[in-house]
DNA sequence: TCCGGGCGTTAGCTGTGACTAACGGTTCCG
DNA sequence: CGGAACCGTTAGTCACAGCTAACGCCCGGA
């Protein structure tokens, strides 16, 4: 069985490989992501390797293989239905349930994660709105085309999909203003010499946000 | 934050003592219940002297502390909790809730664990009887004295309240006869010679159980 | 083309928690 | 009361997964 340091290496180089496809990740990016000195991670990267989860080529980077990447789409898998667990059934906030499934998509097994999945009614995404791998390990097939806050000219007719981001404190932020996936949404202006957006959710005021914000929430048109 | 190691270590040491109390727990108990070699056993348990959280006795055995005693109850209350979860919740069979708590138990934050706590209604004992700590780590004030079924005299008015076992099979066992906690019991023979105890639980036939088996067994009388 | 800075790799070390094998204490029987 | 058997302890080793520090490759700018 994978070591829970292996599963989360090959998690973080799977949301790498999602967030820049086509691209090798590099062994400073997961060191930055998992917290962790550039020196570990590469000594780490030949034990996966060695294990026939990625493909390292030196000084430039790694690439899942088939095996590597459903490892880590079943971690996510279990990540993102833990979540969900822990909004719908206890109730906690979205803001503060990464970190507790950060510890807990290790402990559960395959088995009692399928209990849950049904337990939510198959849910497709997780609280932030991103998506939850089926048992298969692949993502739901209906899965809508997102747009970035930051590609949308001013209108109505959004509908706030996606927030990929786990800071508590933007989490929390968002919230105050009703940027929670779900939330219909009114792009007023796009003002790019300032590198800002501004927009308003419904039963909200207006916010404006920064380009690196912005570029956290993801939209999808609505049909009308 | 202790490990999870230390842990199981707390939690087999206070078992031990519950089940034996008053005298101290040897290094081969604990090794032989976390199936360990005795060796690495006693390495530990000087560890856990050295955080304060055992009195070890060289060639004889170890005591809690209160700071251990207090751990420990806490993964009881945690490991319990999830069992009744698992249960009540997922609709896992108790025979095989005890192996998924094993690593759940480390894995949840204690104030995931109130939730759930509050999600089931703070329930007193476990799927098999056993009592679970409320949040200062104390069992419940009102716990009924219990009687092993190998000192009861035949008759009825017996209930069933807790099987003190984790075996899978033996757990499949007693489901099929009808044996698990809240059961009602008549208990028809003991047989000291065959070292065997007849009983049988309303709704189901008559089993002849050993006495090892029937040691596992603990029942109450019940008022009429 | 050459050189420097930045990123990545290598080497060597640490702590945790396991193991085996050899050694030592306790106990109980004769 | 002596010794064997059993149990527990000690010593030495290993794997895992982290660290720091020193070294080296690659690419961009001059």
């Amino acid at each position: 069985m994978p070591s829970s340091t292996t599963e989360d290496y090959l998690k973080t180089i799977l949301i790498q490989e999602e967030a820049d496809p086509g691209s090798l990740v590099s062994t400073g990016r997961i060191a930055e992501a998992l917290a962790l000195t550039p020196g570990t991670v590469t000594t780490m990267v030949k034990g996966l390797e060695r294990n026939g989860q990625v493909v390292y080529e030196k000084h430039r980077g790694v690439r899942l293989t088939e095996a590597g990447r459903n490892l880590a789409r079943h971690v996510i898998r279990r990540h993102r239905l833990i979540e969900r667990f822990l909004v719908d059934v206890l109730g906690l906030d979205w803001s503060e349930v990464h970190e507790e499934a950060e510890k807990l998509e290790h402990a559960f097994s395959d088995k009692v994660i399928d209990r849950l999945d049904a337990l939510l009614g198959h849910p497709a995404t997780d609280p932030h709105g991103d998506p939850i791998p089926d048992v298969e390990g692949e993502y739901p097939a209906s899965l809508a085309e997102l747009t970035c806050l930051t590609e949308c000219p001013p209108g109505d007719g959004y509908r706030l999909s996606r927030v990929s981001d786990q800071d508590e404190a933007f989490l929390r932020f968002a919230e105050r203003h009703g940027l929670k996936p779900g939330a219909l949404l009114v792009v007023h202006s796009q003002d790019p010499a300032a590198r800002a957006v501004t927009v308003h959710a419904a039963e909200h005021d207006h916010v404006t946000l920064g380009r690196e914000a912005a570029a956290k929430l993801w939209v999808e048109r609505r049909e009308r």
